[in-house]
RNA sequence: GGAUGGUUACCCAAGUGGCCAACGGGGUCUGACUGUAAAUCAGAUGGCAGAAGCCUUCGGAGGUUCGAAUCCUUCACCAUCCA
């Protein structure tokens, strides 16, 4: 169980393959976040037909509703979302950082003013695990403090905490079935990133995270950050870049070793009218496309792109139709699993670095380019 | 034919002498979004500049006033009621 075995490399990059207890992995791969319990708009159904091989749920969410131990007693969060692959949940410690204004951390865990209802809800590395054993994803996390990675003082603090936590983590583990992975802070600074990632490797865990990125600093901080740890990290062991979702740093994070992404990006932007291209992203709600006959990218071969125009997205976006976040999340998802598919084969093929510098030299400047 | 109420920017609608280029919605336009408090949020929306500023607006015309979307006269149109 959790064999982690690798096809190939071409420079630091890797395809791999990741036993898990509802399948295999191949990597690397996407996973679509589903926080609670479901991927915004989208049936399971339709997650297949787009070869989505993970699906992300959130511990922190689930636990505030419906309550772990109802879904336990559902038979479990695969059962209960009806998703037969593998899953892994998040531990709770995003939502550190996410809704700091309603939290207060002490060095046990994490006190939470509940944003449904107002109630406190506390969080320890204990009840991380507790909760992630009773939803029963594949893969679980440490619960980690994920810290504004700018502030030094800060992003050792939490870092520490981090470390303490995750052999709480450890020691609270109770099922075979589920790969506990560790998560390296340390924010921008490469010292404390360097003693995480030596000090998170030590643990011997079946597969190691990189978090606290893609959080408010400069990409070249982000970049220089993944390679620092990924020098450290074992490399027989999956690496799980936390949260980071856009094509480039998709491409960026694979070149320097990543094996596991995921992002609610693809998602939410979906929701919010932007289209995820390999030429840059497209406001469909721009009026230019009132009348665009063409599919938002006729290279793609997604269900939208090979039925619907920009013309008609633009018309469900406006009329704030719920089918236009359906089919945008197709577009978009297919976008980056598509890439991680494009990558890995790369990667196989021994030209991923041929592969990579088009792709980026296609994307610079653009990053979210309106038009295409 | 008479009475009353009404006519404000793309639409609805507030404003009843100076703080009004004019509240607030809607619509429209633009932007943002990276382990989801996010089908969300932000900005713009008379014209020209787009910092300051200048110009043209509140059904039409005329008037009162230092000053009018706001007061008066008149015309037009709409609504309701009475003949």
């Amino acid at each position: 169980m959790f064999e982690f075995t690798l096809k190939a490399q071409d420079g630091s990059a890797r395809a791999g393959e990741f036993l898990t207890p509802h399948g295999v992995l191949s990597t690397p791969v996407f996973a679509p976040v589903g926080t609670q319990a479901t991927v915004k708009s989208l049936t399971p159904s339709q997650l297949m037909d787009l070869d989505a091989q993970l699906v992300l749920a959130n511990t922190y969410h689930l636990f505030l509703r419906p309550g772990d131990e109802l879904i336990a007693e559902m038979g479990g969060l695969h059962q209960f979302m009806q998703w037969p692959h593998p899953m892994l949940t998040d531990s709770g410690g995003f939502q550190v950082f996410s809704l700091s204004k309603i939290r207060k951390i002490d060095d046990d865990g994490v006190s939470f003013k509940s944003h449904i209802d107002g109630a406190m809800k506390r969080l320890e590395p204990e009840t991380s695990i507790r909760i992630q054993e009773n939803l029963g994803a594949d893969i679980i996390m440490a619960f980690d403090e994920c810290a504004d990675p700018t502030q030094e003082a800060y992003a050792r603090e939490a870092m520490q905490r981090t470390h303490a936590w995750a052999l709480r983590c450890i020691e609270a583990k109770t099922r075979p079935d589920q790969a506990l992975f560790g998560i390296v802070q340390g924010g921008i600074f490469p010292h404390l990133r360097e003693e995480s990632a030596h000090f998170i490797s030590s643990l011997n865990l079946p597969g190691n995270a990189i978090g606290g990125l893609s959080v408010g600093e400069r990409k070249s901080e982000m970049y220089r950050t993944i390679e620092l740890v990924n020098a450290i990290l074992p490399s027989d062991k999956p690496r799980y870049l936390m949260g980071v979702g856009t094509p480039e740093d998709l491409i960026e994070g694979v070149l320097r070793g990543v094996d596991i992404f995921d992002c609610v990006l693809p998602t939410r932007l979906a929701r919010h009218a932007s289209a995820m291209t390999l030429d840059g992203r497209l406001n469909l709600l721009n009026a230019a496309f009132s009348r665009d006959p063409q599919p938002i990218d006729v290279n793609c071969s997604c269900y939208t792109c090979s039925h619907f125009s920009r013309a008609y997205l633009r018309h469900l976006l406006n009329a704030k139709e719920m089918l236009a976040a359906t089919l945008l999340s197709i577009h978009n998802l297919h976008t980056l699993l598509q890439l991680a598919r494009e990558l890995r084969l790369a990667i196989l093929q021994g030209r991923l670095q041929q592969y990579a510098s088009s792709a980026l030299e296609r994307l610079a400047g653009k990053p979210n380019a309106g038009r295409v």
